[in-house]
DNA sequence: TATGAATGAGTCTTCATTCAT
DNA sequence: CATGAATGAAGACTCATTCAT
């Protein structure tokens, strides 16, 4: 991860072609920001954890803030994105809602900084990446799954205790919440980490039943086209 | 805040009775690791909100160490004690989950710090004052409600799809999330701030039953004694 | 000039009440910022020409800035109001002139980091006092006393060739240019540097009468009584 | 600006012969001496200026000492070279200082960065072109010029109260204070800014009179065949 | 001739910490 | 109980300089 060829003059200015630096301390800054927070992250550990030195983080962003905004525009926004661009207005909201939770939970398997982020710099008021994402949060499908779920209700087919907009809000969360929590989680009570698929039962099954006893076992996992598809 | 007994004995410059000043920097300290962080939170800052110079607080608390430790001695484990020691094994998962999330409701809105530092400092895995919280966790009990969830699972009574250990964690934490963003979340949406209540029974609706319809609307509010009792 | 009491513990932080540490870092800034300019001078410099570290100048002065103003304010301005303050406008110009220059060299010799931060950092386009010490100069007695010049050439007792304004200025910068230079000077052509009084010579010469041949030799020394009050 | 030939080879991307990079970086790097003084002129901002990379500027002055170099060897030597040339010694001391005097006039017209970069620079005892530029300045002239002012003293025809070295210096500064802060001067009192005629009259009439009541008016400029020469 | 990548040294600035008062 | 003066260590940032291409 260092460096590939380690047949370098100490001390000397080196060029690697196949280093790639920015992107390096790109994955260094996404990483570090996730296990210590923006404000505890220093230029000298993201150099030194890209392998080189915190000058080279001057070269690449002229400063904090264009660090900041890089990670900010070229990996969460990437991720909100894909998270985001499939949703569509002809679903159930049930189906809306499945489907968030399972790309979120798809990419975060590849984004594994994602959760801790968000929870700690983007949702906290005094989250360093929060006005900085907020221009670039899809509120328009947000308010359109709310709307949805505000009709389901008025149709008699949703939860009317639930409160429409929250509940996207609730359901990202949860995905959030037990991402950013799981090794810790699985530390504490002695468990193997959950998997993504078994997150996926659990929070799913929350959002659509609740404690509610199965009537039909699994009732949400009957509909067979999908769970075929389901992520390969 | 605290001291409204001020017989203060005008004249002595320097020696304020009323002032109790250890108390001042505590909350001080526990609103700013709330707003900025625990990293990004400085000694001058939390000084110059108390109405005291940097020196003080080390006249207090010896080093960062022993302030950080104050507040979770002082402020943050009688904040968990106060949720968790009612919880008693001969309820229903349902109630004992209400009753949580409820009382949990109940602390925050008097320590309206706690959401923030807790999604910020606890849950994630750099947070700065995890390891310190840790072993005053209540996690018998959490383990005790999770069996409570396993047995109901085993009876019939509840939702099989749903992890018994997790789902406590589920519960705590949409809390923990709602709370932590309303005034954001309401300045997004041009709303007015959920109220408490509103807040509780989103949660409990979406703990006992997500989105599934209501079969009797708002079941869970008709069990007229609970509701009686509810927050005095 | 470094430290009275050598019986410090090195490397703790000491508190010696005869120091005043912010007077020393103002003399030294001053000397400094004359030596090598304002844009040279670092603050470890300043802090070790005072004996202490560079810390403490923040302590003294939040930054740089701060530092700049701190000498123009209490350095730059007082010596201006010296100068400038007895102008008082029922004097003749040469009467004026004359003034100005011995006021302006006999603080100079007080202040002997003057003529070259003057020259550098005021006068110089890019100065960087420049700016900040516009607004403390005394335009309307320099006007006053180019009017002064005007109204004598139109009674016939002036140079017509002699721009008024213009003329203020080159006497100032006479007096700055010369004793800006004089240890230089002096090295350069292997002479004793000229004292206060020789240079005061020169130049009222050069102001009052040029090259011109003296029609009664040193005529402008003859009023005996101004010559007697000649600097305390 | 000086060179005007672009046949220039199309199509090769990085190399352009009609640029002469050299001259252009010498230009910028001339200027910005002047502007912002030698201190605060990095590489960076010289190879912008010149639409070049700092490591262009590396390519043609192997380090900082060179660049200052060539500017003093190729640009300001030069100019003194072009002032002080033509100076002979069978001239009345009136008509050499006034011929210096123009001179520099002209020559600064040419080179307008040089009375900054004099003042700045070669007379504060810091400047950082001083040592450099010293060997190439024409002290023998200097004294030649010194000994006609004390020749004429002798012979009664020039002011004793005079210094007769420091008058050659007197004259060379007044040039160089004015020309540095004509812009400045302009914008404080509101005037058109001089013109070089204007100040060139200004100059020599209080190098050769003062503010003495002309006797015959302007008398210095009275020599006509002089003033017909007077710059090409 | 020209550049981009990289570095070491140095500067300004902040901060926790200490101590005499 | 409270402060002001002082420091060392560390962080962001700049800059001259080097080198492979």
């Amino acid at each position: 991860m260092r460096s590939k060829n380690q047949s370098r003059t100490a001390g000397r200015p080196h060029y690697d072609p196949s280093r790639n630096t920015r992107v390096q301390l790109l994955n260094a800054a996404s990483q570090l920001f996730a296990e210590q927070g923006v404000a505890a992250t220093t230029f000298a550990v993201i150099a030194s954890r890209a392998g080189v030195t915190p000058a080279m983080v001057h070269y690449h962003f002229r400063d904090r803030d264009e660090l900041i905004d890089a990670v900010v525009e070229e990996r969460l926004v990437p991720f909100i994105k894909s998270v985001w661009g499939p949703v569509q207005p002809e679903q159930t909201p049930a189906e809306l809602v499945h489907g968030l939770v399972r790309r979120l939970l798809t990419q975060i398997e590849q984004e594994p900084w994602v959760p801790s982020t968000w929870m700690r710099e983007i949702l906290n008021e005094g989250g360093l990446l929060r006005e900085r994402l907020l221009r670039h949060l899809p509120f328009d499908k947000v308010r359109m799954l709310g709307h949805s779920v505000g009709l389901a209700q008025q149709l008699g087919r949703a939860n009317l205790d639930v409160d429409p907009l929250l509940f996207v809000f609730s359901a990202l969360g949860l995905v959030m919440l037990h991402m950013a929590t799981l090794r810790v989680w699985s530390e504490i009570f002695h468990r193997e980490p959950s998997g993504t698929l078994d997150l996926e039962r659990h929070i799913v099954a929350i959002l659509l039943h609740g404690l509610e006893p199965n009537r039909e076992p699994s009732s949400f996992r009957l509909r067979p086209k999908r769970t075929q598809r389901r992520n390969a």
